[in-house]
DNA sequence: GCCAACGTTGGC
DNA sequence: GCCAACGTTGGC
């Protein structure tokens, strides 16, 4: 069965746009470094779930498109990169600690930002407006996923 | 830059 | 296993 997700990404580092223009619009999803967001990735998310693309830490945050998740996961190799801020001196390529799932862009959408979606009562207990929200993958339920898809971004 | 909220770490 | 200290997230 379909499910539906947010992920928030920091348009500075991956905008919609980035993933649109990225071959066949796939981008492999770095940097998750929270156990949470992982094992949704690892053991509730499938090729084919719809996903709100989320611009956070930004100017403007808020949804930006849709996506779906176009891959199961693999690990992440910025993990193993002393270079890379995502790397973690705890992982080893025989242990990896931390994975990834390749997300396709679908479509750019105006964006709806916190306010907007606030505003909606249906989208009341939407994860991502609950208070101290952190994580950066979330479930959406169908209810919201329709709301947001068919009311929100006509 | 501030700060609330939350996750992780590490000593005990 | 507890919990204080610390680090990070992310909106404002």
């Amino acid at each position: 069965m379909q499910q539906y997700w947010l992920m928030k990404s920091e348009p500075d580092e991956c905008s919609i746009d980035d993933a649109l223009a990225a071959p066949d619009a796939t981008v492999p999803w770095t940097g998750v470094r929270n156990y949470q967001a992982r094992n949704f990735m690892r053991d509730v998310m499938r090729v084919g779930d719809g996903v709100l693309f989320y611009h956070s830490s930004c100017p403007q945050p808020g949804i930006a498109g849709v996506a779906r998740v176009a891959s199961g996961t693999r690990p992440d190799p910025t993990q193993f990169d002393p270079g890379s801020p995502y790397f973690d001196p705890k992982s080893s390529p025989e242990k990896p600690r931390w994975l990834l799932l390749d997300v396709q862009a679908l479509q750019k959408t105006r964006l709806i930002g916190l306010p907007e979606l606030r505003a909606a009562p249906e989208l009341a207990d939407l994860q991502i407006l609950q208070r101290g929200n952190r994580l950066s993958i979330t479930p959406v339920s169908e209810d919201h996923w329709r709301f947001i898809t068919e009311q929100l971004m006509r």
